[in-house]
DNA sequence: CCTTGCCCGGGGGCCACAGCCTAGG
DNA sequence: AACCTAGGCTGTGGCCCCCGGGCAA
């Protein structure tokens, strides 16, 4: 086996901790009464097989290490995050230890599955989606935090619902169709060719099958995450979302105004952004929330079924994301690393360093086929 | 209200090279 | 069909330049 193979495949510290029942799918949840991470499915089949298992209490495993049970809320980063983490993250610059942390309750009852009211668990819309989909918690606050979400994703023009639907794209009918990439490929008309999504997205229409190790998004699916990402976030911050909208519009010629570089890396958002709540729509007890608004912005012509099924599809993407920067190749990660630089850029060995390097070349092969520890 | 100049932040390009992929022998 | 080789391509991180937005005059 090749070394990049080994440190790739090999399950290095830093992949995701396995669920410990089922071993194959990613841990969700920590249940402190088991001991156990376990995935989505395996949590709700275990918790749901009777009430005493019902009853554990569990946490979210940390967003950004996703090896250990999430300790703390970062309001601004919009991340669970392990005590490890949050020190690590929140200790990179004065900004970022600014960010308003609290500590995360332990959520206990059906985080899956059916539920008999409205405002509690949600049904599955399958079989299927039970596998990924966290419906609810027991506890209001978070049930609602998660429904404000799903709504602002819902809108579909904050604070211009009344007077812009006519001219974007984004019509009633067409929300599912930006929620959803192929459909909303297709739903344009093929308005945008491939070079036209490369020129305004910068995100190239490529597919990483052959080369790649790590299960890989699509190019599109990327991109189109991102666009939900932002319209997420301008849904959030009350931006005007006419910027980022008309980059979807059928005017070719207006592209994405919003970087969304600080939302690849997700790590420590920088500027003002850390001074706003930005993680949850939900502010906080006691405070204007001047962006959210009532639930009489959803539309009112979706049925609730077909709302439903949206809000399952915003959840499922939503446990889907990744903030941070993918590595696909963790050896070349090492080199680039090690690699010599002048101003930032690789630098060309010296004839010392490859003299160096062949000496311990069976070393360094050695240390490279373990590396994936980052 | 418009123009100009300055400041600041962020994005993207650049660099070397190990390893992967593919075509050809 | 299996194997080998050569050449092209990809991905990786840190720094710096350039561009655009914001602000004041």
């Amino acid at each position: 086996m090749l070394k990049e193979e080994i440190s790739d495949a090999g399950g290095g510290n830093d992949w995701a901790r396995v669920c410990d029942t089922c071993r194959s799918a990613a841990c969700t949840v920590y249940c402190r009464a088991d001991s156990a991470y376990l995935c989505a499915g395996c949590d709700a089949r275990v918790h749901a097989a009777n009430r005493v298992a019902s009853r554990h209490e569990r946490v979210w495993v940390c967003e950004v290490c996703e090896r250990a049970p999430a300790a703390l809320l970062c309001k601004a980063d919009a991340a669970s995050l392990c005590t490890t983490c949050d020190a690590e993250i929140h200790s990179a610059n004065p900004l970022a230890r600014r960010h308003q942390r609290v500590p995360i309750l332990p959520i206990s009852g059906c985080l899956y599955g059916p539920l008999p009211t409205d405002h509690g668990c949600r049904k599955m819309a399958s079989a299927t989606e039970t596998e990924d989909g966290f419906m609810c918690t027991n506890g209001d606050e978070t049930i609602a935090e998660d429904e404000d979400e799903a709504a602002s994703w819902l809108l579909l023009n904050p604070g211009k619902n009344s007077t812009n639907q006519n001219n974007g794209f984004m019509l009633a009918g067409e929300v599912d169709d930006y929620l959803d990439l192929v459909e909303y490929n297709s739903s344009v008309e093929n308005q945008f060719t491939d070079q036209h999504q490369q020129q305004h997205y910068g995100v190239p229409h490529k597919s990483y099958g052959g080369d790649s190790v790590v299960p890989v998004q699509s190019g599109e699916a990327k991109d189109h995450f991102q666009q939900q990402q932002q319209q997420h976030q301008n849904c959030q911050y009350g931006l005007d979302y006419d910027a980022s909208k008309a980059a979807y519009s059928y005017n070719g010629s207006i592209t994405r105004t919003v970087s969304l570089s600080s939302v690849d890396v997700g790590i420590v958002p920088e500027s003002t952004m850390s001074d706003i709540s930005i993680s949850h729509t939900r502010p906080p007890k006691g405070t204007i929330d001047l962006f959210s608004g009532p639930p009489t912005q959803m539309p009112t012509q979706l049925a609730p079924m077909e709302r439903e099924a949206r809000v399952l599809r915003y959840r499922e993407k939503k446990k889907t994301r990744k903030f941070e920067k993918t590595i696909r190749y963790a050896s070349r990660k090492a080199y680039a690393e090690m690699r010599p630089r002048i101003k930032g850029r690789f630098a060309k060995r010296t004839d010392a360093e490859v003299e160096v390097d062949q000496m311990f070349s069976t070393t360094v092969i050695t240390g490279y086929g373990i590396v994936p520890s980052f």
